[in-house]
DNA sequence: TGGGAAACAGACTGAACGGTCTGTTTGTAT
DNA sequence: ATACAAACAGACCGTTCAGTCTGTTTCCCA
């Protein structure tokens, strides 16, 4: 075997994320990919068998990273005994992870993704899609642990927080202020611990 | 005078509009809004100055548009005096009709505006800042009447409805299901409904 | 009724795009 | 040492893109 180019891939990935996150995919040019990479045109087909590939390739990269997150914040709530209050701190894990977040990426690539039909059509939704359903069944778990009679559907409420990072990085764009992201899961958080406080005959 | 170019423009940007928001902006080309506007590139051309003049176009209407509904659910809810009451059913006005927003629309322009920098940059993103700060203006106020004790920011509270708009056109994307849109909305109305019926001495 | 400007039509242009092709380098197994 | 395939480099190609240019139609007003 020659040498290793997955250290290249993943540079041509890492160029790609960055450019997309930031100008969308279809505004994003191979040429574009490839300087800011370091590398040529041969490298990149080498690689990816065209530009649709590379999506796919991006998303399932940022999916797995985006499961992480996800096992990240179990881990981190895995010791708290009261369901109720685990399910707040966890909510917590992410508020007060909000501003590294947001230094690290100024947006999602979810986002660039579902934008575009091409993307959506092609299959590469249905990554995303495994992720949210990810995040949903794992959160549903623990809002039926904190509370067998709340006035929401568990599933719902789960998606609200994967709504809840979306959102708030759109917000985040639109005034240029990296701060909505821990506000807004702040505001999710107080007013998840409104409801559960609010369950009857709870402590 | 000659014929009412009016009639043409609008066209043009109702092709336009439906064409970005399900495929995005760069990946849409003129040649396609031209065909789907049964129109020609004089014409086009005759009415915005370059494409990036026509997002900025786009995005002025459809921010009046947006301005408008925000008036919608303050006048369907003047009537109620209960500062409280009113800010759950002005919530619950967008989540009644939250079926129809997502039949009338598959996603929103702002997602494919702020996908891209260069739309960012360019100013569009600023047209979006005045609508978004609107809605959190006259949702404030509602807020601010509607408790003075809440454990929360009355403009991180009104941000969370444009936060749970965006996240559930995302959501709808994800999966192709048009229903999380009203079902978000409902979440959020439930949450709100929680966090004010905690507030000290009310009714 | 004819002059003029707004409103349009569509062929055309140069640049940029995604993708291909030919050739070279690199590491390894024999 | 050599054979060989993976890894890469970059010139090249056909197409599509945003934008231009020339000419025509429409309608009002004098």
């Amino acid at each position: 075997m020659p040498r290793d180019g997955a250290v290249n891939r993943e540079r041509i990935l890492d160029a790609a994320e960055q450019l997309v996150i930031e100008n969308g995919f279809a505004a994003t040019s191979l040429d574009q990919v490839i300087k800011a990479a370091g590398t040529s045109k041969g490298a990149f087909f080498h690689h990816f068998d065209s530009k649709l590939a590379l999506a796919r390739a991006l998303t399932e990269r940022y999916v797995e990273g985006d499961l992480a997150q996800l096992q990240a914040g179990l881990d981190a709530t895995a010791a708290i005994a009261d369901p109720a209050e685990r399910l707040v701190e966890f909510v917590r894990f992410y508020e007060d992870h909000g501003d590294e977040i947001m230094s690290a990426q100024s947006s999602c690539l979810y986002i660039a993704v579902l934008t575009e039909q091409q993307l959506v059509s092609n299959g590469t939704a249905d990554l995303i899609e495994r992720a949210v359903t990810a995040w949903r069944r794992e959160i549903a778990v623990l809002v039926r642990a904190a509370s067998e009679s709340l006035d929401l559907d568990a599933d719902a409420l789960a998606d609200h927080l994967f709504v809840t990072f979306e959102g708030a990085f759109l917000l985040c764009r639109t005034t240029g202020s990296p701060e909505h992201m821990r506000v807004q899961l702040g505001v999710f958080r107080r007013l998840l611990e409104a409801a559960l406080r609010l369950e009857p005959a709870r402590g």
